[in-house]
RNA sequence: GUGGAUGUAGUUCAGUUGGUUAGAAUGCUAGAUUGUGAUUCUGGAGGUCGCGGGUUCGAGCCCCGUCAUUCACCCCA
């Protein structure tokens, strides 16, 4: 019998990993819900024609399908088997597929839902999603994301909301250098006017390239995409214009003055950054990106992107503006903008970074330990009482050797042990042992948990 | 889908031009300490060297295959 393994790209999460992964969790939902996010559940799997089509040939590679039940080969024609085509095979024999992303599975429920949803609609989703690509790092198979997103209003108070919300999310975290990276599709939309291309989207996936390939690669796969050295030599003018915020703003508008989408585009922006400021927001943290492009081809308004600087992970959050996701589910005319977080990046980053706290190894506050038979019995009430102060306490299970029970103890962090002995149970008097500063004194009951429900 | 790297104890790794019985650290376990953990000292358990084949008198080491892990590309959060 081989040893036991779990898929390539998954993980486990041990009590340890768990504990780091809620505080990060508990953080995002708290932030959801202050900004009027309620929460929704979606199933593991959504049907096939749910899904493909809406991440482009690629995505549509990446999508784990869900084999059908019973004998799924039986009435597949057999001229189809024949062609050992798997793209013909897969709509035969498979009609479900588990979710790629929370966005899609969304749209699909509010179009589904139409009739007793009330617009705008905020709803917040952490749920796990699936991608059948070659792990590597920062890149899991199986990942969790958490998403907010508002449906039923073009307004942007919501895109600078988003970036609120963000800026709260990194803060309750402790992560402090971090960037939100921001663009608008329509901005880049105005670029490619410039290059006289129609080849929008391909122009897109080589200029998000740039912080990463660098301006020769980007120039060279523009090139060989078909696009004209005048061209992309204008794109780039604009790609490596520095200033400030407003500068960059400037500089755009002259360079768009025939372009109604690149005007369009600067305006939105604009306009995000003004209703920030009258939040009482600064700036800090945001920076306009041009070249900021992002891959899923349903934005077509504010793009946002998070990196936390310093650390060799990609992006940890990402969102923007569609205004016509649910129109391919038969809806058309909703406006969206949400903002997805990657926990497990998060995690790494957080991890590399040893940004959790202490609080987030969460485990009992104290462990009772004890002699024989019947100092575990009476150690029984001590613990009831304790966890009705709302103590976290457990006692230990087995009548062992003292160093045992505090091996445990201290393997597993607890801050606190009530050591009870025949003499502690005569005057009540219990010894409370501190692990950290290996000091100890003898109180009541009473007084300890007192001093546990400060010190917790 | 393409390319590189790595597979030796529970874990992290060492292992000489191919040479006798494969090591260390850490962890686990028992004791020094019959009411005190994380530090100290002593003992013990733990390995089909990923798997299959080949070369050789002899393979952990060389060759071929295979599987797994991992990094990168493509792509993407």
């Amino acid at each position: 019998m081989d040893k036991p393994t779990i898929p390539k790209g998954t993980r486990d999460f041990g009590p340890a990993q768990m504990a780091k992964r809620q505080f990060i969790f508990d953080n995002i939902r708290k932030v959801f819900q202050k900004y009027g996010f309620q929460p929704l559940e979606t199933p593991a799997m959504e049907n096939l024609s749910t899904l493909t089509g809406k991440y482009g040939e690629e995505g549509d590679q990446l999508l784990f399908k869900v084999l059908n039940s019973g004998d799924y080969l039986k009435d597949v024609d057999s001229s189809k088997l024949e062609t050992k085509n798997s793209k013909l095979l897969t709509s035969e024999i498979s009609e479900k597929g588990l979710r790629y992303d929370l966005t899609v599975p969304f749209a699909r429920y509010v179009v589904m839902n139409r009739g007793e949803i009330t617009f705008p609609f905020k709803r917040y989703q952490i749920q796990p999603v699936w991608r059948a690509d070659r792990p590597q790092k920062g890149r899991y198979r199986e990942f969790y994301q958490c998403d907010a997103d508002v449906v039923g209003t073009d307004s942007l108070i919501c895109e600078a909301e988003i970036v609120l919300m963000i800026k709260e999310v990194f803060k309750s975290l402790g992560i402090k250098d971090f960037t939100i990276k921001i663009n608008h599709r329509a901005i880049l939309s105005g670029l490619a006017e410039l290059t006289g291309s129609q080849n929008e989207s391909s122009l897109f996936v080589a200029v998000d390239k740039l912080d990463k390939i660098g301006e020769g690669k980007v120039k060279e796969e523009l090139r060989t995409r078909g696009f004209e050295g005048k061209g992309i030599d204008s794109v780039f003018a604009i790609l490596n214009f520095k200033g400030s915020t407003q500068q960059k703003i400037d500089f755009l508008r002259s360079k768009f003055s025939n372009s109604e989408k690149g005007k369009k585009g600067i305006a939105d922006f604009e306009e995000v950054l003004s209703l920030l400021q009258s939040y009482g927001a600064t700036e800090q943290h945001v920076e306009f990106d041009i070249s900021l492009a992002r891959g899923l081809s349903y934005y077509t308004g504010c793009i946002f992107e998070v990196k936390i600087n310093n650390v060799a992970i990609g992006s940890v959050s990402g969102g923007g503006r569609y205004d016509n996701l649910t129109g391919v589910f038969g809806l058309p005319d909703v406006s969206g903008v949400g903002i997805s977080f990657g926990v497990d990046r998060l995690y790494d980053a957080m991890e590399e970074l040893s940004l959790f706290p202490k609080e987030a190894q969460a485990t009992s506050t104290v462990m009772i330990a004890h002699f024989d038979d019947a100092t575990l019995r009476y150690s029984l009430h001590i613990a009831n009482q304790l966890r009705e102060s709302g103590i976290a306490t457990e006692v230990y299970p087995d009548v062992t050797k003292l160093k045992k029970q505090l091996d445990y103890a201290n393997k597993k962090e607890i801050p606190f042990v009530i050591v009870i002995g025949l003499d502690e149970m005569k005057d009540g008097m219990l010894t409370l042992k501190n692990m950290e500063k290996g000091e100890q004194e003898k109180l009541i009951l009473k007084d300890i948990g007192l001093k546990l429900a400060v010190g917790s």
